[in-house]
RNA sequence: CGGGGUGUAGCGCAGCCUGGUUAGCGCGCCUGCCUUGGGAGCAGGAGGUCCCGAGUUCGAAUCUCGGCACCCCGACCA
């Protein structure tokens, strides 16, 4: 008889409840004493040290370095670059004091790192022979939200922040454009994470950017969120912190520059994408933990007979390359860790018990179907490899179908309200380029531009709101 | 900052209106027995500044006043 405890919101109920379940109950974060923070778990912490360790791959084979600079940034940096300061300056934490002593000047905690890696590149760049400089930092930084929401929106979160200075336009431009693509790659082929590329509206862009790019995904609540982002920002803090070079041809010349960044929001992303009503799914790509053993027994000689077959087959699939625990626990039974194992996303359970073990087989039920099989013993760990990109696979086709069945194209203002305000989905439109037709959006639905996507043709229209020119379709949808 | 709500065991709550034995229930936790193929059962046990402060009273979780914290909804954002 199948039971199950509910120890989690359903989707359908109550969608945000669900969330904040899935992550107390998987163990992935708590609330921290301080309002607005939280304690990221190690059962979250390893999936971010995942993520780390491919985009941190992904990085070095771009070309870029880690480096690290302080947290704490002086105020007269901050004031600098006119449209970062007043994008930041409310959001931020400053300390006032030190040692006992009130500060002479006020220290900002960084809410990203542009002014004072830029304060260091004037230092460091002279000539055109210092450039590409392609740094990144993994930090933490920390952002007065009035609202937060845990991993999605917290005061102080992880990320990591690449600053890059170029020669020219070409090649800043370049740059912003390669990243925002690692990001997809990553979205894709590691959190099984289907995106649209694009970029922002000038409302929407990065305090400080030309241009900002992005990759935007679905939640399950058909919701956007967005994943990841990517600056092309000119020669603005070139010019606030005198940053030039002499060119090639022997004159000063701005350095152009970029910046772009993911963080701990993206353990937010792989939640609201895949888990279900049971509790966290994880893609095996970032699962840290990829298959369980779960020895069935009821007398100590069949513990002790089943336990064996357990940890003989734990060594063949961790020789095969995956990483695999044994729970032979005897205060829980199978079925509790059943649920336990579902709750907590583990890609494949592997049971074995006495009847098993009289045919010299096991039983392999994977987390994003339930699917139950049974198989000989001997070929357990030859399969696990097959079943893992299995699921992988599954979860990026899952989601991509979703994505495409809840993507409208239309040409009507009232359809479009009915989407993004009924949460149907994303509503595909065309839209003049005026910042008045986007406020008015904003302002009656609650919905923005996500972005204007790189892969959506050219194509002559009229504005779903004013019936202006248009050459593309834009992304509208409620985000979080 | 506006509107609403809540503070009682690790978690979720009841008790408060109508003050009065030792503050209770479910889950979890500990010990033992029994069980183990989808969150078992029984018995025993540990665990409390009833958010803080002042007041009323013989007596306050309960009534009064003041404070604080947190949550939800709205205005800002990765």
């Amino acid at each position: 008889m199948r039971f199950i405890v509910a120890k989690i919101t359903t989707r359908d109920k109550d969608y945000s409840q669900w969330y904040i379940d899935i992550v107390l109950n998987a163990k992935l974060a708590d609330y921290a004493p301080v309002r607005g923070c939280m304690v990221i778990r190690p059962n979250g912490y390893a999936i971010w040290e995942k993520m780390q360790q491919a985009l941190d791959g992904m990085f070095k084979e771009t070309g870029h370095t880690n480096a690290y600079f302080p947290l704490f940034i002086p105020e007269s940096f901050m004031t600098k670059e006119a449209e970062h300061v007043e994008g930041f300056s409310p959001e931020c934490a400053v300390v006032t004091h030190g040692g006992g002593k009130e500060l002479d000047e006020k220290l900002y905690v960084r809410p990203t790192s542009e002014t004072i890696i830029w304060s260091m590149y004037k230092k460091w760049i002279q000539s055109y022979r210092d450039l590409p400089l392609l740094y990144n930092q993994w930090a933490n930084v920390v952002r007065w939200e009035m609202r937060t929401r845990l991993f999605l929106r917290t005061t102080e979160f992880l990320w990591q922040e690449g600053h890059t200075a170029h020669e020219t336009y070409e090649d800043a431009e370049a740059e912003a454009m390669r990243m925002i693509h690692v990001y997809q790659r990553f979205a894709e082929d590691y959190m099984a994470v289907p995106v649209i590329v694009g970029k922002k509206s000038d409302a929407e862009k990065f305090a400080g950017a030309v241009h900002t790019y992005c990759i935007e995904a679905m939640m399950q609540d058909n919701k956007a969120l967005q994943a990841g982002t990517s600056h092309y920002l000119g020669q603005n803090f070139a010019r606030a912190f005198d940053v030039t070079y002499q060119d090639r041809t022997g004159q000063q010349q701005f350095v152009y520059a970029t910046s772009w960044g993911v963080s701990t929001r993206l353990v937010g992303a792989l939640i609201m994408s895949h888990s279900d009503d049971q509790g966290l799914v994880v893609p095996p790509k970032l699962a840290p933990t990829h298959v369980v053993i779960i020895p069935i027994f009821r007398t100590d000689e069949e513990k002790q007979q089943v336990c064996d077959a357990a940890f003989t087959l734990k060594k063949e699939i961790s020789a095969a390359g995956f990483r695999v625990d044994v729970d032979d626990r005897d205060q829980y039974k199978p079925g509790w860790k059943f649920n336990e194992y579902e709750m907590l996303g583990v890609p494949l359970r592997i049971e074995i018990g006495p009847r098993d073990l009289a045919s010299g087989v096991c039983t392999i039920a994977r987390r994003d179907t339930g699917e139950k099989t049974t198989l000989p013993l001997t070929e357990a760990a030859g399969k696990t490899g097959g079943l893992l990109d299995s699921i992988q696979n599954g979860l990026l086709e899952k989601a991509k179908k979703r994505l495409q069945e809840h993507l409208f194209v239309t040409d009507s203002y009232d359809q479009l309200v009915d989407i993004v305000t009924k949460e149907k989905g994303f509503a595909k439109s065309h839209w003049c380029g005026s910042p008045v037709c986007e406020a008015k959006v904003k302002d009656q639905t609650k919905a923005t531009i996500r972005c204007i996507p790189f892969d959506e043709p050219e194509e002559a229209g009229s504005c779903v709101v004013c019936g202006g020119a248009s050459s593309k379709r834009v992304i509208f949808s409620k985000a979080y």
